[in-house]
RNA sequence: GCACGCCUAGCUCAGUUGGUUAGAGCACCUCGUUUACACCGAGGGGGUCAGGGGUUCGAAUCCCUUGGCGUGCACCA
């Protein structure tokens, strides 16, 4: 074999597209080439919105599936990522015709019609995809390209009517007149879940109707009380109830008069504000409910769709902008004499997420999803579905229960849960799903149909025309995880790999996505859509400020990844976080992961150069020193940690065990050693070959690249995740530990006493480990940088010395000079008493009865042997104090 | 208003059933170019785990409470 020659850096930017190559054209991204695996392991990638280029954020969420989906793949799962993009309807429309206001077209829709601008934002979409799906081939992420799906395709776009027509067909999904979110500048309504909400100052106005109206009311929206049809009270309210049931006109300057009927509504809460509240079931979800109970008193709606006063709202008040009809208005109760109180209050609005106006509640005809009804042949309402799956598991079954990490955010969605009213479902934008629903101009019928059915199936009319709206990018969304393998079709796919095993996403996203997951699947597939959920934090700037457009902190990850390597960014974003929690950004932290990694590569460097031929070595080594059996203990009891950790899903623990392992135990300890004691060449290969493979899902690249150093035909990306060997354990930890100790203790002596680091010199050992020591000797001489070396049973101090301890054991090494005695008393004397603490706190404890009676054996003798070794280095460091006196 | 989260070394953060003298990375101080690595090595300093109270033999960890920061939901009459 050829000797082979690694550059004194790893470069990651001149390996990794082609390692990315390799690993695709080999097929094994996609399961089924993964002949030998068994079990399915499957991810449904959360698809990006193609509204932008992807930023930090996603490279965390492709660092976190593409660590986990490794991982499985090596422990021999048929493991698989499905990718895929979102076509983030309301999202990608708003963006587009943004742009194209900015290039001076005024008003898109009007301007381009339907057609045209579909095709502008398709352009824009197709455009963004490409550019995304190279993204995610940059950070790494081993998806099975062959299953690439998009939310807007043919085969999802089927799975979205098929869903609708079997809601629609069990009455789930309805039309119907309710007051809903507008976004005036958007001209579109948004779901509940897409508000905003910011806080506002504004002025709250105790009034009255009318000098003989008997009851004030109060309103921070004094414009819509035009729309005012009843006042509710408490029905034990005695100021009040004499009213209840009847009815008023009042003229409110409006030119038409109001008619206000007093009704009673056990919500209202006598104790605040007036204790009563006008009712304008028209512009507040609250009051429209109400009015659905006393239907007879009326609705009126005052601001239309372009955010004016209608018709409706008077004469005078008709074309008006909501804020000059509440200035008209105001004065007009002034001159009156109806305004009673006029006071400053902090509420919060909510606004559109992606056209940032304040909604306004308007009552019109839009499609619902309800939430409420009981679905057939189920007994229960996709609200107690939604809420079985994670309590009780679907159908009650234990093994359908969603996992979710961590679990507190099981209680936030719960609580999510039991808010949740009917989810508006029908928008006014063009990109995105068209409602598959027909209407016929001549017989009024209403009927499915995903494609022009071209006549009406009651009357044959062929007057008909399709619903104008399209429907929540949620919706399909809420499908993503069995669209993706197939549905409605009966796949091997949806056989094989549904349910999915694990999802992984921001808390932000949770009820949007999370929760219309496990509705539709559990509506539509009578199963859950996955069994474990990741939850994780929002990526913030160095400042704690989140990343965003606006801000201008955004970072590109591929610059990121241009300058310190991919496997650097993964490893940052991976390292020292925790499921749930936020976590902070900044370059130096991938810094220190690139020098990692560039660590990991000189390791290898230094034992690959050092070896004849490299090859696998894939049976445990044979052991010679005490410091070989340390390490492959320790290996062995680290690759057991760092499988459990993953197994729990903390990606920062198993992290945490590696780099240990590897810098500190590794290089910083056993290769100085291999070079003292040489002959190491079998030990070596096997521990970075273990190591490789452990570390490989975190950095798949560098690692990727040096495995072929050893195996130039199989790909690390399939090995064998290691095993760990349950064995007896042996005392080579605790004793190579003091060795260690030793070597700290004459390296920290030296340092301490301004000895030159590359002088040699002599030392003393008093122990009673004689046979430890005289084994480990020619370790502690060079590592400790020793001429000689006495390891002796019995004796005292020798003079010019300086010393230390543990337990009994005594070490000094010899100066050239005089010892500064005084300096030396100084630091014995700290040590002494720091130490005497430290005894004294484990003596209490062991005189305590209390603490026998109740604490474990185990602890016990630990305690008593911690206050043993303290003891005896005391002695032998008081023995040191006193020669020097 | 209700709920949840966070407050651990100068900074950013780990710390999962309560039990080592509380850890890491970066930063800092001293020393060092020993051919794997200065994207490095050796040694070191630095924390009453936000404050107070409680439970316990034992608390960063469990409970109560105060304060600060953040988030969600509700209210928005």
């Amino acid at each position: 074999m050829v000797k082979i020659e690694l550059a004194k850096a790893y470069n990651a930017a001149e390996v990794e597209d082609a390692i990315y190559e390799k690993w695709e054209k080999s097929g094994f991204f996609n399961p089924d080439n993964l002949t030998e695996a068994k079990d399915p392991f499957v991810i449904s990638m959360p698809p990006p919105n193609v509204t932008g280029i992807l930023h930090l954020g996603h490279a965390f969420e492709n660092s976190l599936m593409d660590v986990e989906i490794r991982y499985q793949r090596m422990k021999g799962k048929k493991a698989m990522i499905v990718p895929g993009t979102d076509h983030a309807a309301v999202a990608t429309q708003a963006r587009v015709e943004g742009d194209l206001k900015k290039q001076g077209i005024a008003n898109p829709r009007q301007e381009l019609g339907r057609e045209k601008l579909l095709e502008k934002i398709k352009e824009f979409a197709e455009n963004q995809k490409s550019i995304i799906l190279g993204q995610i081939k940059k950070m790494g992420t081993s998806c099975d390209w062959s299953r690439l799906a998009y939310t807007f395709d043919e085969q999802r776009s089927e799975a979205v009517n098929e869903l609708f027509k079997m809601m629609y067909n069990d009455g789930l999904i309805y039309r119907g007149y309710r007051v809903i979110n507008w976004s005036v500048k958007g001209q579109s309504t948004c779901s509940d879940d897409e508000l905003v909400y910011v806080d506002q100052l504004t002025k709250i106005y105790t009034f009255k109707y009318g000098k003989d109206f008997p009851i004030a009311i109060a309103t921070t929206r004094p414009e819509t009380k035009l729309g005012d049809t009843a006042v509710a009270v408490n029905p034990k309210d005695d100021r009040y109830k004499q009213y209840i049931g009847q009815k008023f006109t009042v003229d409110v300057g409006a030119k038409n008069s109001l008619t206000i009927t007093v009704i009673a509504d056990d919500g209202v809460d006598t104790n605040y504000g007036t204790g009563a509240v006008g009712v304008t079931p028209a512009h507040s979800p609250v009051d429209f409910e109400m009015y659905q109970k006393n239907k007879d008193i009326g609705i009126i709606p005052v601001i239309g769709k372009d955010g004016k006063m209608t018709e409706e709202a008077g004469v005078n008040y008709a074309g008006l902008d909501v804020l000059e009809a509440r200035e008209k208005f105001v004065n007009w109760l002034r001159e009156n004499d109806l305004l009673l109180k006029e006071e400053d209050l902090t509420h919060s609005v909510g606004t559109s997420d992606r056209f940032g106006d304040v909604v306004e509640a308007i009552p019109m005809e839009q499609w619902f999803v309800d939430v409420n009804k009981k679905v057939k042949e189920r007994g229960m309402s996709l609200k107690e579905l939604m809420r079985e799956a994670v309590t009780r598991g679907h159908n009650g079954n234990s093994d359908k229960i969603i996992n979710i990490t961590p679990d507190r955010f099981k209680t936030i969605y719960l609580h999510w849960i039991d808010n949740l009213r009917d989810w508006c479902i029908s928008r006014q934008i063009w990109w995105g799903h068209r409602i598959p629903v027909w209407y016929c101009d001549d017989c009024d019928q209403i009927f499915y149909g995903s494609e022009n059915p071209g006549a009406c199936p009651k009357c044959e009319s062929i007057k008909i025309r399709q619903d104008e709206d399209t429907l929540d990018t949620w919706f399909s969304s809420g499908a993503w995880t069995f669209s993706t393998l197939g549905w409605p079709a009966e796949t091997q796919d949806l056989l094989t790999y549904h349910p999915t095993s694990w999802m992984q996403m921001g808390y932000e996203i949770l009820f949007f996505w999370m929760a219309r997951m496990i509705l539709m699947t559990t509506y539509a597939l009578d199963d859950i859509p996955f069994r474990d959920v990741y939850i994780h934090g929002i990526l913030r700037d160095k400042n704690g400020k989140k990343f965003s457009k606006s801000l201008g902190n955004g970072l590109d990850p591929i610059e990121i990844i241009n300058k310190y390597g991919t496997d650097a960014l993964r490893l940052s974003l991976l390292r020292g976080t925790s499921p749930g929690n936020d976590m902070r950004f900044y370059e130096e932290k991938v810094e220190g992961a690139r020098n990692f990694v560039n660590k990991l590569w000189n390791i290898s460097r230094f034992i690959i150069q050092s070896i004849d031929s490299p090859k696998i070595i894939d049976k445990t080594p044979v052991i010679k020193t005490l410091a070989d059996q340390w390490i492959l203990d320790k290996l062995n009891s680290i690759t057991k940690s760092v499988t459990e950790e993953l197994d729990k899903f903390n990606f920062s623990g198993a992290i945490d065990y590696l780099w240990e392992f590897t810098w500190a135990d590794f290089a910083d300890w056993y290769l100085e050693i291999a070079k003292v004691e040489g002959n190491k060449e079998e030990i070596l290969l096997y521990i970075l070959q273990n190591l490789l493979k452990l570390w490989h899902p975190f950095i798949p690249f560098v690692t990727e690249e040096l495995w072929k150093n050893f195996d130039d035909k199989n790909l690390l990306m399939i090995a064998v995740w290691p095993k760990f060997i349950d064995q007896k354990p042996s005392d080579a930890d605790e004793n190579f530990e003091w060795i260690k100790n030793i070597i700290t203790i004459i390296r920290n002596l030296r340092s301490e006493n301004k000895v030159e680091p590359a002088k040699k010199i002599s030392a003393i050992i008093i122990s009673d480990k004689i046979k430890l020591l005289e084994n480990q000797s020619e370790i502690i001489k060079k590592l400790a940088r020793l001429e000689n070396l006495s390891i002796i049973k019995k004796g005292d101090k020798p003079a010019n010395s300086v010393g230390s301890a543990i337990g009994s054991t005594q070490i000094y090494i010899e100066l050239a000079s005089a010892v500064n005695a005084e300096v030396e008393v100084k630091r014995l004397q700290k040590e002494i008493s720091e130490l005497d603490k430290y005894a004294v706190g484990i003596e209490q404890k062991l005189k305590n009865e209390e603490f026998l009676k109740n604490a474990p054996e185990a602890i016990i003798k630990k305690e008593a042997d911690k206050l043993k070794e303290a003891r005896e280095k005391i002695e032998k460091l008081t023995l040191q104090l006193e020669s020097l006196k």
